[in-house]
DNA sequence: CACGAGACCTGTTCGC
DNA sequence: TGCGAACAGGTCTCGT
């Protein structure tokens, strides 16, 4: 049996990492039906016309957008949301469900496609693609118009159009703290608690800080960390830590995030963990000062 | 508009 | 060892 697992979780970085192992797997082909085992993971349309409308479809691709998955299919659109926990596997062979798995989706065996060679000869082997969730916060869309989920979406951190210019006008648009802000995925679409902290580190720039303050210096070195922190986790293949880990390894790049106590990298202060709008958030007292 | 608290959920780790 | 508290990569909604 074949396993492709991947780091099932949340951010920019590890759903683009997940888009791209999971991409030559699933490509061709055609989906036979859905189990749905956990109603809610289901956010549109109903159970009933899910499961009628996705049958038969095949897969044409698989991209991300922000934080959500991007199946392309031959006539709608499949997005997935990880949310906390989620997670999505390939998996051959006939295992039974496994505790935390919220939609599965059997697929038809494309002989031209047989990942590998010598294995599963005659075909009979069943395809699924897994998505499986402890925490159950995970949403999966079935839509024809992509922008029906994802319009209220702000800029991809990556593309062209996200220019320090940019990031300067939405900040002086705003009077928000920078983390809070920073994650809104109206205001930038991908980040997230790592990732933020991360780049408010290596930006030197404090969470707290208000956003209409941010000189046009300071937002060119956060719009430079940002991507610099997102590149490198794609990188990495993403970050895992605790029980939800998976292949990446950008955890052991961190900067900040997950480091209380330890040395600063840049100048070997203890990091701090303080609460910024609920979430834990890791600073260096010297290097981002308010 | 900005922000805090509570919800949604389960599992692991921490502190006593 | 046991047990409740705290905490977790995300996002939504409500009240102030």
């Amino acid at each position: 049996m074949l396993l492709l697992e991947n780091a099932g979780m949340p951010e920019l970085p590890e759903v683009e990492t997940i888009a791209r192992s999971l991409r030559p797997a699933l490509i061709g082909r055609r989906i036979e039906s859905a189990e749905i085992r956990w109603a809610r993971t289901i956010a549109a349309p109903s159970i009933r016309r899910f499961k009628q409308q996705i049958k038969g479809q095949v897969i044409r691709d698989v991209g991300r957008r922000a934080k959500f998955l991007h199946i392309r299919l031959s006539a709608s659109h499949l997005l997935i949301h990880l949310r906390m926990s989620g997670d999505l596997q390939v998996r051959e062979g006939k295992a039974r469900p496994e505790k935390h798995d919220r939609l599965i989706i059997v697929l038809s065996h494309s002989p031209l496609q047989a990942s590998s060679p010598g294995w599963d000869k005659g075909g009979s082997e069943l395809t699924r693609l897994v998505f499986s969730d402890a925490r159950k916060f995970g949403r999966v869309w079935l839509t024809d118009r992509v922008e029906t989920v994802t319009s209220h979406l702000g800029p991809e951190p990556l593309s062209a159009a996200f220019t320090p210019q940019l990031l300067y006008d939405r900040l002086h648009a705003r009077r928000r703290r920078l983390k809070p802000l920073l994650l809104d995925q109206t205001f930038l679409a991908g980040l997230g608690n790592i990732y933020t902290d991360e780049a408010l580190h290596l930006a030197k720039l404090h969470p707290l800080r208000s956003s209409e303050t941010i000189s046009r210096r300071q937002a060119q070195n956060l719009h430079g960390a940002i991507r610099s922190v997102l590149k490198q986790g794609i990188r990495r293949n993403g970050a895992s830590i605790d029980w939800v880990y998976r292949g990446g390894e950008f955890q052991n790049h961190f900067r900040v995030y997950d480091r209380r106590g330890e040395p600063c990298p840049a100048c070997g202060t203890a990091i701090k963990r303080l609460v910024v709008g609920q979430r834990g958030t890791h600073v260096c007292p010297r290097c981002q000062r308010m």
